[in-house]
DNA sequence: TCCTAAACGAGACGGTACGTCTCGTCTTAGG
DNA sequence: CCTAAGACGAGACGTACCGTCTCGTTTAGGA
């Protein structure tokens, strides 16, 4: 009678997309529908070919004109998709933004382990930066914290699903560093926090160029005063 | 014969419109105009009750709704103004929320010079984070910022206009470090790089709750960080 | 992948909306809509319902105030329609004023056939005013004239698709003038200008008062005039 | 202690403009003004200058743009006059239009004495449409009988002082022809009504082209249908 | 010689309409 | 039951023009 719950039960949007794009190899969106030109249902269940259009859709997008430029009817245009059928995988833009950003995860940063806590972290700024450069990533990463301003549940999507996240991966750099002593373990929190907004402040100045003497500083002044 | 500059030379909005508000006691819209209720021209040149009234709708409309309820449209038609007026002064949101910010700046944070770095710092980021959480311009600076994502004009007016002008202030304090020799003066400039992205990320996270045991180990981290 | 066409092939605004409106009855626009109160899309075509008040809104606008007090905005306030809509269907001005127009030809002039010229053009102009006069279509009218003034789209719209047709219908009663005898066939071109002429110039005027003689001796004397 | 009366008493728009351009040669906005590139006050009466100034920019503005770009900003904008000097001289666009209109009379159209009325009626409208076309008046008075549509007032305007006007300059010619018995006194009025319903008609439609085979025809006809 | 009056340019003001864009919802027709 | 398609109401966007107002200047003419 009313309207199918949104989204449907057990394919929450943050875990299905992923399992659509992450093979790495983006599809694009004129190679995601069939020869005719028109992609079309497959079913009562979610079109695999539809999401990645989308996704790569709104990618390219973002690339291309970045947070300003983005909208819903640009994309479902780019993607040849309904509109609905954007709202009914992605209610919110945040979780649009999330989906792009997880895109590109399979290429993503691996978790280094050098044996020294500086080094680690500058692998991972300039990894990070560099990924934010050349991929849509840094751009969609952007347009989520934008829109998380604009809305308390995009706001939440990106702390509890994005941060949070984040910071587990991060997580093992740190322990590693604790066990070896570098640093006090009642520092991890703060130090964390410092290289969040390190990194967000540049994101968000647009000046995430490449500058390994500025970063090294950085980082060794974030892990000097977290020694002890 | 051509259109006139925008703004008029001399009268920059940034820096005329402190002058109406900056007295402390903002003035309302009711209270900016006349009792005949209709603002009207002073000849050619700006209206100070005009400019008032736009940033006292403009600082209500943003601790009301946020930056997703902002609009100027709204903000127009709550001051009573026509919306050229606004663009006239204001052609950026950016400028305004610039306006808005600066209008609270009467009652800003005073540069502290307790003979401490560290002290120094806590002090400045709880104000901070006070002025932020009692005042309109927590709303204001998110709302800057985000605009700052979607408008390079926006971003440049961000970077050149207010980050800079805010790193200006803040350079005193740390010059009274380095010449106390807490810091090496070539730290100084990732040591604000670290600052203003600490406060960003809790200020774009929504928490920038009272937490002064939190605060001052983070600042005790930067500033032991920096010393050599 | 690009926008459709504006408007779509095979839904000309001037051809279908009277259709909708034709039924002598113009619905108002609260019957318009459901008992919902708030009109919606019925799928990706064009509502009727949103056709037909927006024409309904049109009419009795220009009916109230008249060309000056004639606006856009206006129309879908009162209509309760997006404006988006009206542009989609009625690209100008014109062509709402010509729907607004059209609107009120079921109850039009019927084609006379008296047997004589000078009665028949005697009929016409008599019922051609007290149209203009009794519905909002003297109001459309003189707007699509004045709007004709300041658009050249809306004057070939009045041109080709008002003017002409208009002279189509009324070549039927010039060719039995012709047959009978009255009227030399190469002055009927003259003549029809001639009657368009004398009926423009009243409307303008705001003259088409009832004025039956003195109607009586223009028509006679143009019937006389092209007689040879 | 009120507002000046508007306009001032003694010096009525429509008659003091002529005055001033009336010499045939229409100055230019620069060489109205001095060497210094600014006009100024010359006291507590109208500066000529400045009237022609206004009319000039007006008449230029309207050959260039029609009656569509037609704005007194603009107006003001090309004659380095202030909004308020134009509206003090020439309160409604009608009036402006009415003097950018008799800027030319004074190239204007003699009326001619062939003996015949058809041979008068001829030369007549085409030199009136050769006036029409070649001066900026054809596009005044297109914008005049436009504006018209919109205000009472100039509807007023139109029809008192330049409908009205230019019937008394016809009459002599017509006059003339009763007294030659070629038409009946009684028909005059109306062939006045269909004389300017067809020049009308053609101006409106933007076809005052140069037809000299069909406007005779239709002036034949007039003349015939008049005769008795 | 001063003073009052009025026109001048300039341009800001509150409005309002423009035509475009995006939003998120809704309904279809077809697989 | 999903899909592409696209219409819908809503309303913000930034611009143009409207007609009014006040400014400070300039000049003329009466006291």
């Amino acid at each position: 009678m009313s309207r199918p719950p949104h989204p449907p039960p057990g394919i929450a949007p943050n875990e299905a997309t992923p399992d659509v794009v992450q093979d790495g190899n983006v599809p694009s969106p004129a190679s995601a529908m069939g020869a005719s030109g028109r992609r079309t249902s497959i079913g009562a269940r979610r079109n695999p070919a539809s999401a990645a259009a989308v996704i790569a859709a709104a990618r390219s997008l973002l690339q291309e004109k970045g947070y300003a430029g983005f909208s819903i009817d640009e994309v479902a245009r780019r993607a040849g998709a309904g509109k609905p059928t954007i709202y009914r995988w992605w209610p919110t833009k945040a979780d649009l933004f999330i989906a792009v950003y997880q895109a590109d995860k399979a290429a993503t940063i691996a978790i280094p382990d050098t044996g020294s806590l500086a080094r680690d972290l500058r692998t991972l700024v300039n990894a990070l930066w560099a990924f934010w450069r050349t991929t849509p990533s840094g751009g969609a990463f952007r347009a989520l914290i934008a829109e998380a301003q604009t809305n308390p549940a995009s706001l939440a999507a990106l702390r509890d699903r994005f941060v949070a996240q984040h910071m587990c991966r991060l997580q093992i750099v740190f322990d590693r560093a604790v066990e070896r002593g570098e640093i006090a373990p009642d520092n991890v929190e703060a130090l964390v926090e410092l290289y969040f907004g390190f990194n967000w402040f540049r994101l968000l100045m647009n000046r995430i160029d490449d500058d390994p003497d500025h970063v090294a500083r950085a980082v060794q002044m974030m892990v000097e005063g977290a020694r002890r």
